[in-house]
DNA sequence: CCACCGTCCTGGCTGC
DNA sequence: TGCAGCCAGGACGGTG
């Protein structure tokens, strides 16, 4: 489920509740949960820290702690949320009980999530391409990443080292304000186009951002961009552009929703 | 360098 | 109704 835009949500709306807690101990019903380090040693060293900073990068949420970070990444299913102490549910796998009753519940149906404790954020996020919203990301260093790999624009959105925080639905809908084809050779763009990306890639991400993220399915309440979208999940349904049906196809293994009109090879 | 596939998981939905 | 099969926001590792 979340991309960029929901886990800035996410980030934002448990800020407040988080920064300066300080941490009691952590349950760990399913201590598959902890990548890093070993569940023995991440209970024993988290206890007792504070949270002293939450931010994002790319899809993790960084938790920074009086001398550690904590990194969590929600993958497909996951959901957190700060409430007062109490009988956790059936996927609450990971939680974090606070000095003062209340405890952040780490909610992960399919187990996908991760959560890491390391000293140096650096040590998980390290990898990441650059953030799309960044001052810094200019349209000239989108037309570098393009054209130094030879790829469909699809798959090198998705590609975190490459970009951070794109995911299947945003990469979707930024291709379809940008007009571009899902399959187009990334090193095939002109400079128009490339800006075009840039452009349509932060509206994107703006807008959702601005709308809480998207709320799909039964996983992630409370955005409601989903009523905003462009293309992904409207297979058969108008284009918004031209009227002509959007077209459903998989791409590098993943769903891929485009107007075959607006969006030409 | 890149494409493709299986894997990690659960559960909702579809169609027989 | 029951149930097998399919599908899903992500990402990694192995293979060719």
């Amino acid at each position: 489920m979340p991309e960029l835009p929901e886990v800035e949500t996410f980030v934002r709306q448990l800020r407040p509740a988080c920064v300066g807690q300080r941490i009691a101990g952590v349950t760990l019903r399913w201590p598959r949960h902890i990548a890093t380090p070993g569940p023995r040693q991440f209970r024993r060293r988290i206890r007792g820290q504070v949270i002293t900073a939450l931010d994002r990068r790319g899809k993790f949420l960084v938790f920074s702690l009086t001398t550690d970070a904590l990194l969590i990444h929600l993958k497909m299913s996951g959901d957190l949320q700060v409430v007062p102490n109490g009988k956790p549910g059936k996927h609450d796998h990971t939680i974090f009980h606070f000095e003062d009753n209340t405890e952040l519940r780490f909610n992960d149906t399919r187990k996908f999530g991760r959560v890491y404790l390391v000293g140096n954020p650096d040590e998980v996020t390290g990898g990441l391409g650059p953030e799309p919203l960044a001052r810094s990301f200019t349209a000239d260093k989108l037309g570098d990443l393009l054209a130094a790999r030879r790829r469909p624009l699809k798959p090198l959105l998705l590609d975190q080292t490459v970009l951070a925080g794109v995911g299947n639905i945003y990469a979707d809908e930024a291709l379809h304000r940008a007009r571009l084809h899902p399959q187009r050779r990334s090193d095939s763009l002109a400079p128009v186009e490339v800006r075009a990306l840039w452009r349509s890639l932060r509206r994107t991400l703006n807008l959702a951002i601005r709308h809480n993220g998207s709320s799909i399915d039964w996983m992630y309440r409370g955005g409601e961009h989903q009523n905003h979208l462009r293309v992904y999940g409207r297979a058969g349904e108008p284009c918004l552009t031209c009227g002509k049906p959007i077209r459903h196809i998989t791409l590098g293994g993943r769903s891929t929703h485009f107007c075959p009109h607006c969006q030409r090879l």
